[in-house]
DNA sequence: CCACCTGAGTGGTCTATACCACTATAGTCC
DNA sequence: GGACTATAGTGGTATAGACCACTCAGGTGG
């Protein structure tokens, strides 16, 4: 039942209470939703409130349409649209989670070779290591760990790492991220990795590591992320080059 | 202007000419976007329609709104390019690899709800399926199962499937693939997978499930493609929009 | 028994209108 | 000069209705 006295939109507590029936298995994948006709009806409110509702959801991965068929529950699986280099917080409340990070280690220390050569610069080099661990509604999701380096680097140490590392950036350092390579691949969580992800061995994750340049084209970051690969689907919207 | 007579509907006209200005210039970061009543009288579209080609504008994070303000352009982010699409004979090379195809299985079929949702024609639809596996220096590194609709997606069925099937797509049905949706996850190899691929139990592997769109947004193709955790990292090169 | 047609139900698109809440600006008054 | 008010413009929400295209089930005729 909806509420037309509460302040919150019909088409909202429409789509909460569907991803209610969807979340407690009520309506199970691939299971039928009811039509926007149907809804229109049962709640007393106008087909494009409940289209409207069904969207949202549509768009989220959780339900998918056919056109002449109806709408149904999709496979429940998270998935992230990186149509930028969000932030995993941004991502996970556009998603309807309530994102959370745990901040693992703050520390700086010296480059190892591997990390070296990605930032370009020398084996040993005093770097900023920030790992986070991500939580979606309490569940850890991501582990993360990004190391940096630019001039400056260690006033990071002193800061807070709560929020946007890149609004911290580009405020405080004048760095804004212009190019990315990003690999991924599929391992098997390490010990420790399991420990803080909450995985049991055997478990397969997806990682993906990213160096990050800035408009000079200097490697300023590199970032890997271990997500979990039940409950994490990494989402990239691609398009055409030049094309508009 | 827009072309009431055009089978593409009048939203996403708008939301094309509006992405245009984004691209081009002509609305730079943070500049006012029309109105939707503005664009709905400039247009002839009621504002609803107008509405609907903002909201998935702002959905994609090229623009953003304030309510009594109005709605602004989004700071150009970094996208994926697609480059990516390239293909796996070209990627291998680029790594110094032999590469070479093994068609596993071409067949037309009948589309799952899965692969239906997908490319958004209705279950049970007629669909070619072209497996292959992919070898890198003889030894299996992907094993890839692409799906196509389109019409006279059939004549695929006759067709040699060593090289590109962009190549093929462009040259003998005009399609050109100009945006993509890609999605990574870590999975465990299935059987059939890892006999393929010449996998031991419990290895992880990227799964890739890309469906990719035409010209008109229309989806053409949904791929699937798993690759040897051991031996395969997907790179991604993302650059600044506007960039080249 | 099969093919075809029809009707009902589905999502997709579009129009028109209204009201709410927020924001900014201009004008007025103290 | 600042506070207050009114107005206009903005996005957000909601209703009602219509038509299009797709899907499916049931009925009918050959």
């Amino acid at each position: 039942m909806l509420n037309k006295h509460s302040p919150v939109p019909l088409y909202l507590q429409l789509k909460k209470l569907l991803e209610t029936q969807v979340t407690n298995g009520d309506l199970p994948p691939h299971g039928r939703v009811p039509s926007e006709r149907e809804l229109s009806e049962q709640y007393d409110i106008s087909r494009m409130t409940a289209r409207q509702a069904l969207t949202e959801l549509i768009q989220e991965g959780r339900l998918y349409t056919s056109r002449g068929k109806g709408t149904f529950v999709a496979e429940p699986k998270i998935r992230q649209s990186v149509q930028s280099l969000t932030s995993f917080t941004e991502d996970m409340r556009a998603r309807g989670f309530t994102p959370t990070t745990r901040l693992v280690r703050l520390e700086q220390t010296t480059a190892s070779d591997t990390i070296a050569a990605r930032l370009r610069i020398p084996d040993g080099s005093p770097v900023v290591c920030i790992e986070r661990l991500r939580l979606a509604d309490d569940e850890p999701m991501a582990l993360e760990t990004a190391c940096l380096s630019f001039e400056g680097v260690e006033r990071l140490l002193h800061m807070d790492h709560d929020g946007s590392l890149y609004a911290v950036l580009r405020e405080h350092f004048g760095i804004i991220p212009c190019e990315a390579v990003q690999e991924f691949d599929a391992v098997l969580a390490l010990p420790r990795e399991r420990a803080l992800l909450q995985l049991n061995e055997g478990s397969p994750v997806l990682r993906i590591q990213r160096t990050t340049f800035d408009a000079v084209q200097r490697p300023f970051e590199f970032v890997q992320s271990i997500y979990r690969g039940d409950r994490y689907r990494f989402v990239a919207r691609l398009v055409r080059e030049g094309d508009v």
